[in-house]
DNA sequence: CGATTCTTTGAAAACAGTCAATCTGTGTGG
DNA sequence: CCACACAGATTGACTGTTTTCAAAGAATCG
């Protein structure tokens, strides 16, 4: 299962046999039922984690109870809870499997320590979280100035995988509207 | 005008006196006038700029030629528009003073060299980073999960300052909202 | 099959957006 | 100093969208 984790840092970091040998070192496996947790409220996030296989979610509990997804991943991307990996202070979200899943993490100071020991990881790294941060702002201007069916529109165009896996009422909570006008949305959508 | 932000240096990154020196060295006094460009779509955008004086915004121009605000900043904020500067891509964004401003421009190269010569600077470039981030994801949610009274009361919490300084209709812009609605719901608030 | 999850639909109510008009305060130029 | 323009804020009436609630119809899974 390590295997589909180093094909992705050879290709995406250039790493080298060796380097790898210095990842896999560190990397534990884990497998995940659908709708196991990796994270639960309180829990702080010691670990980042590399999706081998499946699907997982975070998402924030409302005061009235209601699930808001922050944050879908499938396989070759990253799932943590950053604000509380970061700072290591109890996490205010959940993430949890939508499908079963096999993942592999690694500790919070081991990674620090790979970053130090291959500078191209930590390049990488670097890369990634600039990415990340504009596909936040692209994905707050969404919020703030388009419709909700501009907002289903562009995220099947940008997440066609995620789309064909995970529930309806799912995306509507990503998008922040019903699952009702979800759904009447993409009636009109199929004209 | 140099002297803020090196005020702003030695208490957040710890900088020494000479280290103050390599900063000044590269760094670009710029004033703008209430309504001025910083930064116009289409730019690229080959500076970051510390604000020691006045208050900007960043925003795009959707296709109806509507105005969203995705950034405020006022003293003490660093402002740019990251996607384009660190992509060397012309810019989606423009960027423009609210307000007479006093800028502190440092050209990209020059920052990476001092983030290189400085490391206390790249660790407390790397902490700004990590927070920009979270304050983005905490907005998402905000988005996907509040009512516009909720939006409202937390951004006046949150900032104050910019609360006080900023037209009311702009911050509709940045939550989200019409002008009108924000009145209203402005309106109840004062209760 | 039976249970659970997910999606759809309808009808009513709440909410937000638009348009148009008015009101306010600020600042500029004559 | 006044008149005027301009940016900003508010209000009312109306429209349109979204949520909510309730129910029922698919789909999935053990």
């Amino acid at each position: 299962m390590f295997k589909s984790f180093a094909a992705y840092l050879v290709e995406k970091a250039g790493l080298t046999n060796e380097e790898l040998k210095l990842v896999e070192d560190v990397t534990v496996v884990k497998k995940l039922r659908k709708r196991q947790y990796l994270l639960q409220e309180g829990d702080i996030c010691h670990y980042n984690c590399f999706i081998a296989k499946g699907c997982l979610r975070l998402y924030r509990i409302g005061k009235d109870g209601s699930e808001h997804i922050l944050r879908f991943a499938v396989e070759n991307w990253w799932m943590s809870d950053y604000e509380s990996y970061n700072s290591s202070r109890p996490s205010k979200s959940n993430i949890d499997a939508l499908e079963n899943s096999e993942l592999l993490l690694i500790e919070k100071q081991n990674l620090n320590a790979l970053f130090k020991a291959i500078p191209k990881l930590q390049i990488f790294k670097e890369r990634l979280e600039t990415k990340n941060f504009d596909v936040s702002q692209n994905r707050i201007l969404s919020n703030i100035s388009e419709t909700a069916e501009e907002k289903y529109d562009n995220f099947i165009k940008a997440y066609p995988e995620i789309y064909r896996r995970v529930p309806l009422h799912m995306i509507a909570s990503y998008l922040g509207v019903s699952r009702e006008t979800l759904s009447r949305v993409r009636q009109q959508y199929a004209r």
